[in-house]
DNA sequence: GTCTATAAGCGGATAGAC
DNA sequence: GTCTATCCGCTTATAGAC
């Protein structure tokens, strides 16, 4: 089959879950099942391979998100939409989740400047758009880090959420933290009824 | 002077920017002006130092937020209080935040369990009784882990915001941040005006 | 393309002098 | 308590046979 592919599938869990330097060359070889020699046959040299591993897992995500927020439906279904499949793409794929987590941690300036243009960017340029259509007075760079922060935060605390009290297990569902965030951003913390009205 | 208080301070240093394993007790020694096997003297391994350097950085913090939420102010007052306080907290110190983002990425089940204990538990438990205070219908497990994220993203990712649409210096600005969180949780996204009602 | 063998270096940790 | 010297394991990466 394609070596190439299965690589990088296995890497980027590896390195998703241990981190770069916690990950030799001869683990992923391992879960390739091949010797640590081969992989050079494929890839220069581990760093590399650790870089193509995160755009192999990160390819799509942000073209979901677009799809998401496309369309000619209203503001708030735009955005419900876009917190949904946020919220839906990294509950599935937490790993993608703690790649990003990762190089926001340890990367460069030159690193994040890639990732942010080939990644970032485009869905965070289209919340942006939802938010100034929404609340014209508002700052919108600050609201638009606010909603990404509601949703990705709940998914990467997902390990500490369980030890701290009032947890219930519902709150790890996509969909729940969906629908939290949304009547959160409707209407703040006390006014909106338990159920987000219309 | 006090040689192990030096050790702690610049390990906790060098681990919250550069991770445990990028860090070398050689790395360690240098910044204190000693060789490596004299940091032996004072910790046992390489484990146990890392370990002590983040408790030696947390102390304290979660003390500031308990005396930032006390006393018989009314509720809103508190947690504006709170919020305020956890903004300034980790600007002002983002290698613990860092250190802290680091554990809950790395650490297995006990590390997190520990962490939660000491240091997490108690400014959670009084947040969640807050909120349970301003909306009694409300899932304060959820809210209050939303509360943290708003404030806590914002800072961790102040090496990415500059390179996104809309970004502002004085959004670096804890007073800026918690003034934003505030409002966003009295009234949501649009309902608001631009400056904070009261 | 994958293997075995191996180079070259860095890591944590210890021994023992001072 | 700190030093120098050193051990030993593991790492990335290469050489060369198949």
């Amino acid at each position: 089959m394609d070596t190439r592919h299965n690589i990088l599938t296995a890497a980027a869990v590896l390195f998703a879950r241990n981190g770069y330097d916690k990950v030799s060359m001869r683990d992923i070889a391992g879960a390739v099942g091949i010797r640590a020699p081969a992989l050079y046959n494929h890839f220069p040299d581990k760093e590399h391979l650790y870089l193509e591993s995160i755009a192999h897992v990160l390819q799509g995500k942000a073209e979901a998100l677009a799809r998401a927020i496309a369309g000619a439906a209203p503001a708030w279904t735009r955005l419900e939409r876009y917190v949904a499949c946020l919220a839906r793409i990294f509950t599935e794929d937490p790993d993608a989740l703690r790649l990003i987590q990762r190089e926001v941690l340890n990367g460069d300036d030159a690193r994040l400047r890639t990732l942010t243009d080939q990644v970032f960017q485009t869905p965070f340029q289209d919340m942006l758009d939802l938010i100034q259509e929404l609340g014209p007075g508002r700052d919108a760079h600050l609201l638009a880090i606010s909603v990404m922060a509601l949703v990705l935060d709940h998914i990467e605390l997902a390990c500490l959420r369980p030890l701290l009290p009032g947890y219930r297990p519902e709150h790890d569902d996509p969909e729940v933290l969906a629908r939290h965030v949304c009547t959160l951003l409707r209407a703040g913390l006390v006014d909106a009824a338990p159920s987000a009205p219309r």
